[in-house]
DNA sequence: CACCACAACGATAACGATTTCGGTATGGTT
DNA sequence: AACCATACCGAAATCGTTATCGTTGTGGTG
């Protein structure tokens, strides 16, 4: 393992002073050409790199940013954090995840972590836990610490922070309109147990569209499922129960357990039941019958939250707060009839 | 925004010494309580936090790992990722992620962006590019830098650094033996064109597990596939061409794609065509039918990696090289028959 | 010869924190 | 009264870098 040399270790073999050896190696005109050389020569030599820590320290800046994220499994926070790190990495920035999995505790260590880590900015998309909660402490303390903060798709007025976000109700409300166009009058929504802005948006899009039909909504249609391990068997009585024709999916995950029950039941899909899910994902592609879903365009989400961030971190004037909506997109596959 | 408060704000206003309030925060028994007491007090209503920087630049160590990954759309990565990320951050690591796109450039920029911010160590799998251009002066300019590295799954004898991976030629061969075991006689191998050293090492299992039951390894049973945008008419072609009765994929994407052309030319699966595939991953788990599969237990290898990389950087004294050998499980769903 | 411009380099402060060492009261002891 | 231990606090070095400001020495000019 190599020494970390320094100016000093340069200044020392070369007989000068670590002033001229920094001027040396940042093209200062106040270097004879001779030194200059020579310097480059054995910087090059010993592999000398700044040490960042010392430039960070005088500059006071890290060109580096935090991202919390719920997890990774769904492929929309996958997309959204490839958009981040590619917009970030372009501008010279350093990009750290954590983890907080739904759980406020994780979520608070993880700003920790990334506060005493010294970022310039934080991203992060609410844990399904603090939404519940409304247990917003540790956001707040981001703001006094000075740092900057981006909240994407699962946001919350509560903390000062710039928010990048889908229109949640109105994509819902769009879906839900598609089914009905296509005939659709028994739509069922699958959604989850925990309480995420996000679901509850897409809900009252759902109802909404429903009522403009004239379709009357009927709450034994909606059925909330557990955050993960979905039991089979909950969706088997839920489809043997109420009988529908169309359903709408706050994931694509459920999209596609929901799917085989319904299949298993001997009905097909789409002409029994069309379905239209969230996620453009891996798993929505690869289904069968591939899934129809609402693409949240995570990949712009990330980039606009990332760019967002580093223009307020870059400002020297103070930048005001705003809400930034990414369109989303109807992505047609087989769950749905072609027209 | 607020201000950064730093401890000669809180001397300022209190008029005393640095000195004093640093060992007032750091409960130094040389302070009186009176004067502790301020302090403290002060410095809550302030959110004093000591700054990171200056105290990476006294300790010379950043906390802060960096991980290189080919991407994340194969779940197996993210699993790794998983496993890295938590494993840092009980130990109080800070974990920088960047992404080579198997592009060896790309790994370039991004071992420089981490070199640069300072990281204490980097993990990463080898860009498909590297492996097969075998350019390995930015993973020599790691060393150089003093910087310690660990390689996952993809590695490399040609730069030092700790090696995390499973057996890939054993676990192919298992997996291979497994489909003979079942009866299976005429055994497809669908793998990547690009040059990546697991699937080498994969097919080589593969025809030792052949050969070991007599039965001929026939070339035209094994179709190398573009990494991404599969043409579902060429895997056509070679089911049609090429009768098989078990197929064994070096990923769960290749496997999914391949029992949908398989299933639409009226093969059963398992009964008449048996899958197994590699990565335990969403797509596995949720195709139809479920996919039988190489667990290559994503979450250890990071776990393990990141417990080695830590280890090194916290080690006093210089450990030796070493490579761990990760167990892989195979993981029995509905794409093989059921015994 | 006195003066000055200019090229080339060095000393030093600064960033924010810890820590070692020194200093100054205060109290008690002989 | 002289001394010393103790309690409490402050000055300064240190980490590695850049930037400001001096400080040389050389050459040319009046």
């Amino acid at each position: 393992m190599a020494k970390k040399y320094t100016l000093k270790d340069l200044a020392l073999e070369l007989n000068i002073s670590i002033s001229t050896v920094s001027k040396a190696l940042n093209n200062s005109p106040e270097i004879s050409e001779d030194t200059q050389k020579k310097v480059l020569a054995l910087a090059q030599l010993y592999h000398y790199r700044p040490n960042s820590t010392a430039l960070r320290l005088r500059e006071s800046r890290s060109n580096h940013i935090g991202v919390v994220l719920p997890d990774l499994v769904h492929h929309f926070f996958t997309t959204v954090f490839k958009g981040i790190e590619e917009y970030a990495n372009a501008r010279g920035f350093n990009v750290s995840v954590c983890f907080s999995d739904d759980s406020t505790q994780k979520e608070k260590d993880a700003i920790n972590l990334l506060l005493d880590s010294g970022v310039d900015g934080i991203i992060l998309s609410l844990a399904g836990q603090t939404q519940q909660m409304a247990d917003w402490s540790h956001l707040q303390e981001v703001a006094a610490q000075g740092t900057h903060l981006v909240m994407f798709d699962r946001v919350t007025d509560h903390v000062p922070g710039d928010q990048v976000l889908i229109d949640d109700a109105h994509s819902a409300y769009k879906a839900t309109q598609r089914l009905i166009d296509l005939g659709r009058t028994k739509i069922a929504l699958l959604t989850t147990e925990s309480y995420l802005s996000v679901n509850q948006d897409r809900q009252s899009g759902y109802i909404k569209a429903l009522k403009e039909s004239n379709l009357t909504y009927e709450s034994q249609r909606v059925l909330a499922l557990p955050k993960s391990d979905v039991d089979p068997a909950s969706l088997k009585t839920f489809f043997t129960e109420c009988p529908v024709d169309a359903v709408l999916c706050v994931n694509e995950l459920i999209a596609v357990q929901a799917m085989h029950v319904v299949a298993a039941l001997g009905k097909r899909i789409p002409e029994d039941v069309a379905f239209i899910g969230y996620n453009n994902g891996m798993l929505s592609k690869y289904s069968y019958p591939s899934l129809t879903v609402v693409d949240q365009q995570g990949y712009l989400m990330g980039e606009k939250s990332a760019e967002v961030l580093i223009d307020k971190i870059c400002s020297k004037t103070p930048l005001d707060i705003s809400k930034y909506v990414i369109p989303t997109t109807l992505v047609e596959r087989n769950s749905t009839p072609n027209t």
